[in-house]
DNA sequence: AAGAATTTATCACGGGCGTGATAGAAAGAG
DNA sequence: CTCTTTCTATCACGCCCGTGATAAATTCTT
């Protein structure tokens, strides 16, 4: 038939030169000639494998998206059952998983601002609105789940409300996560990790 | 000598006009043309107040900051001494005073949204980096203070890290805020109050 | 009334944008 | 080779943008 190129290689790196110019000069500037120009691709061919940029932005969230979500439900499944360890080594287990949305390395730096970037677009761009509802919905729900988790392990403070508990272990990762992206010189990696930890050994009260 | 306009008065109108479209349309959309417009001017007249778009953004930025700046000074100056207040009458007060930063309303609603927005444009825009440099260490040092009263009044778990402390509470009223703001639907106001509540009262040890 | 300064209103330019249309190049299929 | 399909590459259009330049209107002062 055609040409010997694959077309979904094709549209990821188109996606992932669109997160680079979102990375390095903001949602903003990633306009579909910068893309093609990160990319190393002529316009025209981007806009082969995209019908116009709408489709790319919508496209590349739904990527990033699916990408932490794969992530994150592989780093559930790696932790297994919390019963099967001791009370601390529970905690830097659980620590590990929620860092996943901490930019404390290149890649989660990257994916940390994406989504910020989205997100505060999503507030007033409707082709963004759904994507960052399910966004925020299944961060809510791996919240729970992990609480849910330390809770039946025993490990949380009887009578705390669980649906509260969560938006604030919710609304810690996100305000850290933008302050260590925003602020790296105030708030370093180790800084955001030590914080995530201050707040899991409360939760679990201190010993 | 000339007409009878208080520049200073017009340059708080363009002002306003421009959180007002920042609000409703995004940062993105608020151009010299869309803030005239807005503000019921010529873009002509807009641009005799403010050199360029530049300076525009910049004095409104500064605005907002010097802003909240100032209520949140006066909060502090309100509360006065922690030690003349019952236990739980100090936990209420330091809330109201950080509910400052929380999206309670319209006009807290709007000034999370610009500052939100403002923040993230600062993260490639050189214009807004040392604005936004200063509105981080600011929070900063109003979270440090607060804490620093309620340890004098020895309502923290001691040995705890206040350095830790500040960013914690800093990080979850930045996420709690942008939270309420994007999802108002799943986080609404009252929400915001009660997971505020239940930190400071984790805060201070549950009793 | 006349003048001077401020304020308002336009016009024009260059630039970046998304996008429709379309031509040209590449490569397997017959 | 020729054809067909895929892929690249350009051009042109209209839109919105910031900005420089400049005219026009307004209003206080003299």
């Amino acid at each position: 038939m055609p040409k010997i190129v694959d077309p979904e290689a094709r549209r990821r790196e188109v996606v992932d030169a669109l997160f680079r110019v979102v990375v390095r000069d903001g949602l903003q500037r990633a306009s579909l000639r910068a893309v093609a120009d990160e990319a190393g691709l002529n316009i025209g061919s981007v806009r082969h494998y995209f019908a116009g940029q709408r489709e790319l932005m919508e496209f590349a969230m739904r990527s990033m998206l699916d990408r932490v979500t794969g992530r994150l439900l592989r780093g559930v499944e790696g932790i297994g059952d919390l019963g099967a360890h001791h009370r601390e080594e529970r905690l830097r287990l659980v620590g590990g998983l929620l860092a996943e949305l901490l930019p404390l390395d290149a890649r989660r730096r990257a994916e940390v601002v994406v989504f910020l970037e989205f997100t505060a677009a999503a507030r007033t761009d409707p082709a963004f609105a759904e994507l960052s509802h399910r966004a925020a919905a299944g961060t809510r729900r791996l919240m729970g789940r992990v609480l849910a988790r330390l809770d039946e392990s025993g490990m949380l403070r009887p009578g705390c409300d669980l649906g509260v508990e969560t938006e604030r272990l919710a609304a810690l990762l996100d305000g850290l996560g933008q302050a260590a992206v925003l602020h790296p010189d105030v708030v370093a990696p180790e800084r955001c990790a030590e914080v995530l930890t201050a707040h899991l050994e409360e939760l679990a009260g201190i010993q």
